[in-house]
Parts: C-alpha cells; sequence; structure tokens
RNA sequence: GGAGGGGUGGCCGAGCGGUCAAAGGCAGCAGACUGUAAAUCUGCCGACGUCAGUCUACGUUGGUUCGAAUCCAACCCCCUCCA
C-alpha cells in the first residue's frame, strides 16, 4: 500500500493514526534522508511510557535512512500546552526546565543514534529560537499569517472557551509557537516532517499551514495512535505513579514488570510498536494461547526494557522473574530493605514500602496476604530473626537483608 | 452590579445537629480461582494503636451548642440566570 519501507513498516506495526498527505510523505519518506521531528515537554524529570510511542518512531525512522530530530521543549515549556487541561499548569521554574531537559536526554541515547554521521539523531531545544523572538519583528512575519478565527476553532482552545475555563494569552500562544518551531526547524535543519501523538493534529497542521505562508511549503505532519490498554485506559498510568524511562525514576525490575503483565489482548499490538522483533516473529508470539502466551510476554518484557534499559537490566529482570515466580526464591533484582534482626513483621513490611502505614501491614496479615520465604505469615507479632524474602501477594516481593 | 445553587475521602457522589472516619459507585490493594492475564466472587481501603481507644479530616476563619460535615457570620473559590 505504501511505496517507501518507513511507511511500509509504520503501518505494519501499527504506529499511524493520521497522514496530512500520505503520497507526498510515501515520496518523501523514499528518497533517502528524510528529517523529521518530535517536540517534548520538559516537565518532568523523565519521559514515560506514554511517550513511547513517538520515540519509536524516531527509532524507525532511524532505521529507515531518515534523520531524527529530537525537540526539546524548554522553551515552549515555560508557556505549558493547554491541551487536555482545564487549568492553567503551574509554571515551572528554568533552573526546573533545564534540569528536566538534561534528564529526559539520557534516555534518548538509547533509543537513538546520535553518533554524528549522516543520519545522526540531533537533539535541540526551542528555547535557542523562542527566547530571542522580538515581538513586533515576529508579530509582523508571522502573526499576520496567523489566523485567530482558526485558533479559537482548535479543540485545545474551543473546549477551555466552551466550558468558560480560563485560557489565558500565554497558554494561548502555545500552539503559535509550536507552529513557528515547524517552521525554524525546516529552515534550520531541512526538516521535512512533524510526528506526533493524535492530540497533537491541530498543532501540526498550525505548522505546516504556517510554512506554507512564509516560504516553507510541502511540510508533512503524522499523528500515532492513541495508546489505551485493552480495558480502556490511557497505557502506563498506574496507581504507584507514571511508569518512567528513566532508570532513576522507575527501577529496572519495575520496568520489566510492567511489560511483563501486559493484558493478554495487548500483547501483539505492544510487540508491534514497542519492540524491534520482526514481525513473522511476532505473529507467531501473539497466536500463542492459554498459559503459553506467557512467553510471549516475556519476549515483550525483554525486548521494551533490552530497548530503554539495556540488554543486561532486561536479562537481569528475566533471571530475577524466573527465581521468584517460578522458584520461589529471591531474585538479585528484587528491591532491598535494610533492617536490623530480629525484626517485627509489622515494621518490615512497612521497611519494605510493602505496605504504606502499619494499619495496612496489619490488615494484610489478617487477610492472609503476607509471607516470608514463602509461609504465610499473620500474627502482627511475629519476628523475623533472618534475611529472607518478604511477599505482599503474589507479586511484590522484597528482599530482607541486615542494615 | 443583582438573584439563586454549590464547595465532602484519589475521583464521582449521598448525608444536612448526636447512632459519621462519613452511604453508594469508580479506582486501588489483598484472598479464592488461574497463567505474574482477563472475567468472577469475597474481604480491605485516614493515621497511630497494648484493638480499649486516641488523633486528624467534610473550602477558610470565627461563633452557637453538652455535642457540628450538618445551624449562624465573614471571607475565598466554582456554577446558573438576570443586568
Amino acid at each position: 500500500m505504501y511505496r517507501s519501507a518507513f511507511l511500509e513498516t509504520l503501518a505494519a506495526r501499527g504506529h499511524i493514526h493520521q497522514l496530512t498527505d500520505a503520497e507526498a510523505l510515501d515520496a518523501a519518506a523514499g528518497a533517502p534522508g528524510l528529517v523529521a521531528y518530535v517536540g517534548y515537554d520538559c516537565t518532568a524529570p523523565s519521559l514515560h511510557v506514554g511517550n513511547l510511542a513517538t520515540i519509536m518512531l524516531l527509532r524507525r525512522l532511524q532505521q529507515h535512512g531518515g534523520r531524527p530530530i529530537v525537540l526539546m521543549g524548554g522553551g515552549t515549556t515555560k508557556i505549558g500546552d493547554p491541551s487536555g487541561k482545564d487549568v492553567q499548569r503551574q509554571m515551572l521554574s528554568e533552573e526546573a526546565i533545564s534540569a528536566n531537559k538534561a534528564s529526559i536526554r539520557t534516555v534518548f541515547e538509547r533509543f537513538l543514534d546520535f553518533g554524528g554521521g549522516a543520519g545522526s539523531a540531533i537533539m535541540v531545544d526551542n528555547a535557542d529560537w523562542l527566547d530571542r523572538i522580538e515581538l513586533i519583528p515576529f508579530l509582523r512575519d508571522y502573526g499576520r499569517h496567523l489566523s485567530v478565527n482558526r485558533m479559537l476553532a482548535q479543540d485545545s482552545v474551543r473546549l477551555r472557551l466552551e466550558r468558560e475555563q480560563p485560557l489565558s494569552f500565554l497558554e494561548f500562544n502555545y500552539m503559535v509557537l509550536q507552529a513557528y518551531d515547524f517552521v525554524e526547524l525546516a529552515r534550520r535543519h531541512g526538516c521535512r516532517l512533524q510526528m506526533g501523538g493524535s492530540d497533537q493534529w491541530g498543532n501540526i497542521v498550525q505548522g505546516i499551514d504556517l510554512g506554507r505562508r512564509v516560504g516553507c511549503p510541502d511540510l508533512l505532519g503524522l499523528t500515532t495512535p492513541l495508546i489505551t490498554t485493552a480495558d480502556g485506559a490511557k497505557m502506563g498510568k498506574t496507581a504507584a505513579g507514571a511508569v518512567w524511562l528513566n532508570p532513576d525514576q522507575l527501577p529496572d525490575w519495575d520496568y520489566w514488570q510492567f511489560w511483563r503483565n501486559t493484558d493478554d489482548r495487548d500483547v501483539g499490538r505492544f510487540l508491534r510498536l514497542f519492540t524491534d522483533l520482526p514481525l513473522d516473529e511476532i505473529s507467531r508470539l501473539e497466536s500463542l494461547e492459554g498459559a503459553e502466551i506467557n512467553a510471549a510476554k516475556i519476549a515483550l518484557a525483554n525486548a521494551a526494557t533490552a530497548l530503554c534499559r539495556g540488554a543486561a537490566a532486561a536479562a537481569r529482570a528475566e533471571a530475577t522473574a524466573r527465581a521468584t515466580f517460578a522458584e520461589g526464591a529471591a531474585g538479585e533484582a528484587l528491591p532491598e530493605a535494610r533492617v536490623g534482626f530480629p525484626v517485627g513483621v509489622v515494621d518490615a513490611l512497612t521497611a519494605a514500602g510493602l505496605a504504606a502505614s502499619r494499619g495496612e501491614a496489619r490488615r494484610k496479615l489478617a487477610e492472609g496476604a503476607v509471607r516470608f520465604d514463602g509461609e504465610v505469615v499473620t500474627d502482627p507479632e511475629t519476628r523475623i530473626d533472618r534475611p529472607g524474602r518478604l511477599s505482599l501477594g503474589r507479586k511484590r516481593h522484597a528482599r530482607l537483608v541486615a542494615a
């Protein structure tokens, strides 16, 4: 259906939601050296699995000979994207933004090659140009091409206005600056394509339109579908918080477990989207039935963790999982809790982070949810006098070690 | 500017002087069943605790009362209608 290998791959792996001009993009992707970018906020010190869909897009572009640009929104984060928000975001300080930027940057080095060759990925910060914009020249050169009427029709703005929720002029300008980013990247780096989540469609199209009016015609856009889990939730949002990509925000073990616990119905889709495994291998894995599908989940967890955290981290997590779940031992990647023996179970549970409070620890003991080295413990007075594996439920384990 | 309505636990939402740590639902955690899945059923779901109780909580601050989420006052915020 597509002639370019790049689009063919994206389509086969489920990455495409909308394209602004499928034919033009197919042609552009067929020629070598397509340059494309995705923009990322710097609102947190790490991106999370919700951002993985577009990160994989950049990775696939590079695999097909294109040049990915990671645009850090150092400038736009000072404003805040009004999309999907009912209220204005709290403003981040410049120091917080640059710290976040530095932290986020590390994770991209796992997914993309910044080595400096022809197809080397590059990372840029829109603060580099947005900070220097002069208001009057900007309004004369670009403001006259931007239609307020159209901006008011954008979902991000319209929804706020319809609900009579406040929308500051500051936030209203977010899309203006994002549109301008595209033009700037087209000029600086010959960037032809902007990619993003489906919620970015409006902003992407604004950028393309602005480009057409200021001498950068033929810009293109591509969006990915919003990835939800089979039970309808936004992917990667757990009660414990987001599934962060940075190791200092979420241990490798938890990252591996996140993928290992994928719903049966999502396994094939996630394998295609979030791993590099060949498609025929994926179809074999997803055709597994019953308990066999666990093999596919392990393959998913290994591949996804290897990409983001490295092959060694994936192997270690897999070994820990085998030791912990299959052999009932304590794998080395399990979280450690340092305690002084003998220790009361209640204290051990809270120290290991398995219970949020002593009261909760007592309740869990009463429910029969607590085990030490596989033996159920129900008496809150029990004292533990040796290192071992403390478990809450069947999935959450910690290693008790001497302080 | 005027007239009404409302702000309750992570979210939604009942309560409208004591029996309220606050119904119900969602989310979450655990048990059973399983495959570290889903669905289902069951229990739990503010903190501390020697489980008797203590403390903190129903927008904020004061007040009335033996006793307030519930009544009063002021203030803050949100919504609807009128100008």
